[in-house]
DNA sequence: TCCTTGGTAGACCGATTGGTCTACCTAAAG
DNA sequence: CTTTAGGTAGACCAATCGGTCTACCAAGGA
């Protein structure tokens, strides 16, 4: 069914520029130009098809990083190329993921603080998938085990940190100061 | 005119719970026992409320990590003192800044993506005064300038990134984490 | 005592919310 | 060609949204 992939699409922009409460049911179906009884022929309610935006975002972006670090060598170079990553995408040179408004699942989980939500679960479960990449990556480096898990979860702080910074404060060299923390911990 | 306050500390905790754009103005009124046109007496519109509880928390905000850092010697202690209270709050062990749920600017900023608007200006404002806190105990090391800079801006990143692993994936030991790796850096 | 004044209460407003329902339209099967 | 079944369109619904308005009420000055 093409429709629902439109209409997911179309939810996810709207849902990203906008936020999630702040967009109705109503705006999604006139921008998509699709009539309500088939939004709700497939989708049970709004929270649904928010769900369904998410797994939408979670494919792209994970898509997009696993391209970008398979690109270049694996180990330290991928990542490096994970920062370099993000500052195209801060500096929004990257048309498959949007013009940079933060971290679509951060965002959401913002609207859905409670984390037993299922929503705010499926952001948790993209940014889990994300750090295992982060961790095959790291584990490339063949470090000891602790060594690895540290670093890993050093990046992700660092990493987590930047999109933070880069959105609220509007520092979109953030992605390059974390770079140089990271370079600068690999070095030694 | 304490009913002001009233409403904006209502205002404060609701949105914060549950978001800004999921809770409603009849809420906020029910909730605190004030009538709307009182409401629309001390402000224009939800948006202008919305304000006073950004500026509410930023007040409570700092003056809660004032004396934290205040209560211990300036410079390095300071700065570890820091992540044990961000370690504090994400335990929600701080009953003066409520129960963790996120940092409520970074939530404000996920609603009001767009860094015109006031309300995300705001936020921002906030997280440069803390940037601000943050670097005056930094200076108290009596490093280079250059260095000076760099460490806060690790600190930041590695404080917003424990933030949002915190609240994003419900990792509550990310202070923990990142207070090590300050700690290992300022060893050097 | 009476009048004025300014904050308060909550009924009320049109617009919009998420969600339902009937009428229809199209395309495949007989 | 006819029948039928399922996806589609959009009018419609109660509830709620942010915001306005009138009626009131208590306190202070004349």
């Amino acid at each position: 069914m093409e429709k629902r992939e439109q209409l997911v699409q179309t939810a996810f922009r709207l849902f990203y520029e906008q936020g999630i409460h702040a967009v109705g049911i109503n705006l999604v179906l006139q921008e998509s130009g699709i009539a309500k009884k088939t939004l709700y022929h497939h989708f049970p309610g709004k929270e649904s098809l928010v769900e369904a935006a998410i797994r939408h975002r979670d494919d792209t972006y994970l898509l997009w990083l696993c391209q970008r670090l398979g690109a270049v060598p694996p180990g330290k170079p991928a990542i490096l190329e994970l920062f370099n990553a993000l500052d195209d995408w801060f500096h929004s040179q990257v048309p498959e993921i949007d013009h940079f408004r933060g971290c679509f699942f951060i965002n959401a989980s913002a609207e859905y603080g409670d984390r037993s939500s299922a929503i705010h679960q499926a952001c948790a479960e993209h940014k889990a998938k994300v750090t295992e990449l982060i961790r095959t990556h790291v584990d490339a480096l063949s470090a000891s085990e602790a060594r690895a898990e540290d670093l890993t979860r050093l990046i992700v702080l660092l990493k987590e940190g930047a999109i933070s910074v880069a959105h609220v404060q509007g520092n979109l060299e953030a992605a390059r100061e974390a770079k140089r923390v990271v370079e600068s911990v690999l070095a030694r």
